[in-house]
DNA sequence: TTGAAAGCGATACCAG
DNA sequence: CTGGTATCGCTTTCAA
């Protein structure tokens, strides 16, 4: 059996109060006191009960992060990186996938309620999910991505304004026709929309929405005219569903100048279905993603996209956190990291 | 403040135990009697403390996995496997980053101890540093990847023979000269490895021993000499290394006629150094991955790599964790999953 | 079937 | 500076 303060206390010859003490280091020990009570700890390996700890004191030392889909790469980059500087802050973290799923989002707040975690960061997929917030007592909470909401502290780049620059820098490269790969698959509005309005698969999301956003307010700054038919319909950010997608588009359409993809997975998949089709890039056509993830720049050709600091992302996720942890009245705060194009080579010829 | 069982129980008009009965439906309790129950769970939303379950049952419901580097696209597909499956049994999932540190391998140990998870998968890098082997009372444990023990459970692939079947398969294809990328920058036995020797930083991982083992098989079965020049050294196993590494190496050494890269993600950085020295792949030389990530069908070329079933694997893993959770003293299993040469373009002429 | 009460392990309050 | 003690919320004997 493990061994307790209690037992660590009747080795030492103290009380368990005392054996607190020390472990906690905030009160002053006698020296010789302190040496005894170190010296049984180390005799019977001694090792705090968490769920104890947590109970008594109200806090897990554990924060969750959930994410819509766990083996994006940029997920990947995310975790890593929580993982890191929450390792710092001393914070264990644990991981959701959330899956697109807003009854998985409900779970998670009452996941965070039930002291499980002390805080809870989340990658949220629908705008209108934000209803979750309206309900109920909230965990501390901090929002990454991009929600329209005052109610929660929130950590975005400006999805808008980045789609918008990067589509000028296609617009300035020369190119007219210039295709989205990622947004929703049923457009909003048409015949079919009306069936799954307002429920979980309400077509796109948030971040597709202010990427295309940013997109046509380029165009039009541009004169350019808005095209439908270049609007690639993806709700699945993964490479296979681009690739297909893509391939499809382009065995019954003319080739567009460019491909804006949102995201640097979508852009890989894109570039194979372009490779399978024959067509070079960044001669016949140009490509680009959104994210800046680690194997952009090791993707043939080389992928331009958005990049953004995405320690500062997460150092700032984790800030506002923390501050919410610490005051849970503290009042909401949503914090910007800029953003920036990395032109490479598949817009450039 | 948050409503207890005791809140619960009074507006119900019954004691605490059968509250607990109710939640935990385990006993029968009159249907009246749970009606007016639930009817006050659902008033008072009632969430239950996790903590103090935990403490009282001395299971936290949660598991920790462990890996040594979570950027990769690699991890990213465990994680996300591990979360998923996980979540059907009912456990959460706690997420650690081991960095090849063996430190950091001993904390997850202990943390297991203190009851914070109540199991661990954990992905050693060196086993012959690991904490895992310096004993001490052990957590529910399982190791996956490539170790040779047989003190703990244990899921891998045999990395020996896929590494052989590969190597085998540039063979057929009339390769001879045949480089591998990934093995230990500072190769042992060399006149700097004895600095290191026992350090966390040893030479070599057990899948780089393994797989440079498979390799070496091959070779001597097809009666083809082994050339040390033709072994690339690489310690972190991410692209912009391997991308260096591979493009200084073609700028000294004449180019070999297929490249085995030690994960998918190494070949990612080969493919791109060959592109930007103007090496057509599969035409001048071949390349070859490893683990069939989701993103290897969509290089250019799709990657030749050795593929196996991950959700079994990862099945699996869970399979044995729980073996071990219910019962601490179940003799520890190994159980291997299958791979298979999954052959793409990148190596077919 | 349900109630009363003990106790899991760590901490904080209040004395001394 | 340190000792006793109540307490966090839940589950589980033991009785009724």
């Amino acid at each position: 059996m493990r061994a307790t303060v209690k037992d660590v206390a009747k080795l030492a010859g103290v009380s368990p109060k005392t054996v607190s003490n020390v472990i906690n280091g905030v009160v002053f020990v006698r020296p010789e006191t302190r040496a005894r009570v170190e010296q049984a700890l180390a005799e019977l390996d001694y090792v705090p009960n968490m769920s104890a700890r947590g109970l008594r004191n109200g806090r897990s030392g554990m924060i969750a992060l959930a994410l819509p889909d766990l083996l994006r790469p940029y997920s990947a980059e995310i975790v890593h990186l929580v993982v890191e500087l929450a390792h710092e802050r001393g914070w264990g973290v644990q991981i959701e996938q959330t899956a697109a799923e807003p009854k998985r989002e409900f779970e998670l707040l009452s996941k965070a309620r039930a002291y499980l975690v002390d805080g809870l960061i989340l990658n949220p997929v629908n705008l209108d999910d934000s209803a979750v917030l309206s309900a109920g007592p909230l965990p501390p909470l901090v929002l990454i991505g991009d929600v329209d909401q005052d109610l929660v502290s929130q950590v975005a780049i400006d999805n808008v304004a980045a789609a918008r620059d990067l589509t000028k820098h296609l617009l300035a490269q020369g190119c007219r026709r210039i295709a989205v790969v990622g947004t929703p698959e049923i457009p909003r509005g048409s015949s079919g929309a009306g069936v799954l309005a307002g429920s979980a698969e309400a077509p796109g999301t948030a971040a597709s929405r202010l990427r295309t956003a940013g997109y046509h307010q380029a165009l039009e700054e541009a004169g350019v005219p808005i095209d439908p038919a270049l609007e690639i319909g993806l709700d699945r950010w993964r490479p296979e569903g681009a690739a297909t997608v893509v391939g499809k588009y382009l065995a019954e359409h003319e080739l567009p100048d460019a491909f804006f993809c949102f995201t640097d997975t979508i852009a890989s998949g894109t570039l194979s279905a372009l490779w399978s089709a024959g067509i070079a890039v960044p001669q016949q056509t140009l490509v680009a993603g959104f994210d800046n993830i680690l194997e952009s720049q090791f993707m043939i050709p080389p992928l331009t996209t958005v990049d953004f600091d995405r320690r500062a992302f997460v150092e700032a996720a984790l800030d506002l956190l923390g501050e919410r942890m610490s005051d849970k009245n503290a009042a909401p705060r949503r914090v910007m990291v800029p953003h920036r194009i990395v032109i490479r080579n598949s817009t450039t010829r």
